[in-house]
Parts: C-alpha cells; structure tokens; sequence
DNA sequence: CGGTTAAATAACCTATAGGTTAAATACGGC
DNA sequence: GCCGTATTTAACCTATAGGTTATTTAACCG
C-alpha cells in the first residue's frame, strides 16, 4: 500500500469491484456477506476489498454481532474532490464564471484600498503543491 | 492495463509522480525535458507516466520539432468528477442543501400535475449502475 | 552528410495487487 | 460447550506496475 492517503485512496478506485461496492454502500450500511452476493468472487477477495477500501479512507466499519456492517466514509471522498478542484477550471463551465466574478470582486476590493489600482493580470494561475487544503464546492 | 476508462484514470491518478506532473501541466503546456526535471527518476520513466496519463485521457501531446508538449485534457477529470457526483451528498453540505431544494421544486410541479400528490419519500438516493464489464479470470 | 538534442522503445528486474483454497477466529443460540 | 453463521487470516500463484540501462527513432543545425 501506498504511503501518501491520496494514493491510496485512488489506487483504492482504480478497482471495478471496489467502485461497485461503494455503489452499492451508497444505497446504505450492509454486512459483507450482502455485498458479497453480486460478484463471482470468493469472500475472502471481497474481505481484501473491503480491507482496501478501509485502510483508504472510503469506508468505515462497525460491529453488530458477528456481523462487521460497512458504510461509506466522507473524508477520502472529500479529499478526493478536493484535489480534483485544482483542475476543476479545466472543464467546468460554471466554475469558470464564478472563478471569473470572484476576481472581479477581488479587483474592486484592491480598487477601493489604492486610489491607484493595480494592473488586472488577464488570468491567475495558482496550484498548490499537492497539500491543498482544496476548494470545497459552495 | 485496465479494461473501462474510469478505472485506468484512478490507476493513472494513485501515482504522486504522475499527480506532480498533473499539477506541473496545470500551469500550462510543457515539454517531457522539463517535466522530467523535478523528478530524480530516469527520462523512460517519466516517457511511460506520461504513457500512462494519455492513455487514462488525462493528459494529451502535441508535436513541436523534436518536442512532444504535454497538455491537460479535460475528458478524464471530468469522467472522475461525475463519478464523484454520486457521492457527493455524502461530504457537501451546501449540495445537500441545493438537492433538498431541487426536490422541493420536484414536488411543488408534482403537486401542480397531480391535485392528490403522491407522498413524499424522505430521501430518492439514486446511483446509477457502473459498466462493470471484463471480469476477466477466476 | 554527421553531430546533437528530445523522446520513445526494448529488455530486464522486483515488489505487489488481486485472486485462489484451506484454516482460524468471533459471535449467538440451544 | 458445541454448532452454525459471518468474516478474517494464511499460504500460495500469476500478472503487472514502476523502475533500471542500453538502444533506437525523430528532428534540427551547421
């Protein structure tokens, strides 16, 4: 297993089976045998997915009984799209636009503060090297 | 390398090698000489990375003389993003806010259309169903 | 043409991911 | 305490990811 959480949680989705059992974890908490039953696959494979899911921060796991039910956990997910929100310029529209009016607001401010403004630069490019604590959408 | 595009972009992303030269290309056009350069790693390794990010649809090369410039495309990230979609209830609280808002809207058309509304489900989770093909090998 | 720079390919090595079967562990019920 | 069900661990196998060095291809330059 990889040693930064980033890689670890892609490498963790990089697997079909794996995306199809957050599919499922998505519909609600379940035991392992349930997310077993829709895969020709032995349980202990299942039993190293789920591992692999865990140890990445995708889900978590409780304990009822001699059942361990698996649910979706948020933080991987978050930091996911955290990352993914350097890059969000790329091909979202929308966030173009609101990119484009926060600046015009950033601009006025910085007009407010100097009688002399500065010159409007024609596109900040900023990214953060790999820690980025991301911009979370809203 | 893996069978449906989703998973060969998450392989291609759980790499920081790759993921540095992702961040790097966010900046703009390079060439492989300059990416290579951060990296104490031999030129082939940074040429397959780079393989291995066209091939997820994350990057894509020109051809400049004897450079091959490397850009972001935005296909895969994209891909990754909608897939995250699904999820996103799970973290966001402002897009459980607007979701909650939309299916108010829902039910206000519904309750237009209908004089008797139907009732109202607490919470329509939807998760479309992954491709899940290949399942090569037992 | 021959030399130089940029990048890709070939051949190889090693660690590990993802699967298997068989055995062990954890828990509840009688 | 023993049995059945749920799940994990152990031991093993095979394909492949990620790196290496050496060689090849491609393009420009004088």
């Amino acid at each position: 297993m990889q040693p930064d959480p980033l890689s670890s949680t892609f490498a963790a989705l990089a697997d079909p089976t794996r995306r199809a059992i957050l599919a499922r974890l998505a519909l609600g908490e379940t035991s392992v045998m349930e997310l077993a039953a829709p895969f020709d696959m032995s349980l202990p494979a299942i039993s190293k997915h789920l591992k692999v899911l865990e140890h990445a921060g995708l889900i978590s796991r409780g304990r009822e009984a001699q059942w361990r039910p698996c649910r979706i956990a948020p933080v991987a997910f978050k930091e996911v799209d955290g990352w993914l929100g350097n890059f969000r310029r790329f091909w979202d529209e929308s966030f173009n636009r609101l990119d484009g009016l926060l600046e015009e607001m950033k601009a006025d401010e910085a007009a407010k503060a100097n009688t002399k403004a500065p010159p409007r630069s024609k596109r900040k490019v900023r990214v953060k090297k790999e820690k980025q604590g991301g911009r979370t959408r809203g």
